[in-house]
DNA sequence: GAACATTGTGCAGAGCGTGCAATAATCGAT
DNA sequence: ATCGATTATTGCACGCTCTGCACAATGTTC
């Protein structure tokens, strides 16, 4: 097992993935999203078929196939912070996903094209809203260990989704605006949206 | 054309529509979501399966069907009240979203149903969460409009999501609880998820 | 390197979803 | 009431989707 603690197993299986979304972006891109199948996607990334559907249940969640939790490290700092006000909690998870953002940016080609096809694609925006939604229950969970309350609980469930929501509105607008010279970051897009966001509730 | 402005070939669309839910529903509790194909369905719904197609473009679809915009009237009321500052635009779409609530409530039953199916299928839960969001993007184009805003726009759009979420977290809430003698409305629920949400953002 | 666990692949088959064209029902006007 | 226009229902055909199963290939563990 290598020094990263990933075995050689686990790093095909998450390169194999990879490639599996990326030729169904591209080919999306090239041909338009229903144009594609899974045979298509399947030879340009190199895999069998039958194989695609060991990885992704369909061609949507293929297309739209991103992160769905949080570090791991970056998640335990936020635990150990300890219980606190709502009010705090949510202040720091904001600050904990911009950070995650400003580490690992996605790809703004990326990010414009997966929302452009979940505009005009139901399936795709499903897909996209339920990885979304993943992601959201994972910061849940979160939340609520570090506030010692239950993963159902309604408080650290409006938390994750209020953190998100802003998160989501910035990135989509974020992927809509043309690429500026040296600045190509989604970070002050979501803090635009959760400063905005403030205002709301706090007039 | 009859005195509600709704002409037969509306109202017979609407109730096989409803019907074919009902169907989709009612099988699913019986044998289990997916036991049930599209030809069940149809024949429970008493139509072709071809006409279901028409309806709905896939059997989740069928499951989780619910409104998907507000009720026109209640809508126009809201946009008239004209420009105001966006906590109070706030204010008003959740008093909106609660009188709607109020007078037409889902049933509990097949809220509490549809949500635990949404949380042991992840295409149902996909469903669901995509008819959520077409709510929510005609809501923001309504919050938009009396805002005299683009519907695109952020500051909408984050006010209708912010609202929805409290009304998804409340129907949620609602739908898992035991129902009570007498009180079997979603919006003390929703109330709450409202109230917990000023807490956050306004501590 | 032997035993074990996981992953890739082919095959078969039920079910899904859509385009098309025919038929029937409703609608809006005279 | 009648007639043409619009819209809904259905059957048919056909390609694609997705799953279960069995077996080979490839890591992993001891």
């Amino acid at each position: 097992m290598s020094p990263t603690g990933e075995g050689l197993r686990e790093r095909r299986r998450r390169e194999t993935r990879q490639e599996i979304h990326a030729a169904a972006l591209r080919l999306a891109r090239r041909h338009g999203f229903d144009k594609v199948t899974i045979e298509m996607i399947s030879t340009e990334a190199g895999v069998s078929p039958r194989t695609f559907f060991n990885y992704f249940p369909n061609k949507e969640a293929a297309a739209v196939f991103g992160p769905r939790e949080l570090s791991s490290e970056a998640a335990a700092a936020f635990v150990a912070a300890g219980p606190a006000r709502p009010g705090e909690v949510l202040r720091d998870l904001t600050r904990l996903l911009l950070r995650q953002l400003a580490e690992s940016p996605p790809e703004r080609r990326d990010m414009h094209d997966i929302f452009a096809l979940a505009h005009e694609h139901p399936g795709v925006l499903a897909a996209m809203l339920a990885q979304f939604d993943t992601f959201r229950t994972g910061v849940a969970a979160t939340v609520a260990e570090r506030m010692g309350r239950q993963p159902d609980d309604e408080v650290p469930n409006l938390i994750a989704s209020v953190a998100l929501t802003a998160v989501r509105t910035g990135l989509e607008r974020w992927s809509r605006d043309e690429p500026v010279d040296g600045e190509d970051s989604p970070v002050p897009y979501v803090e635009r949206s959760v400063a905005l966001l403030h205002t709301l509730l706090a007039p």
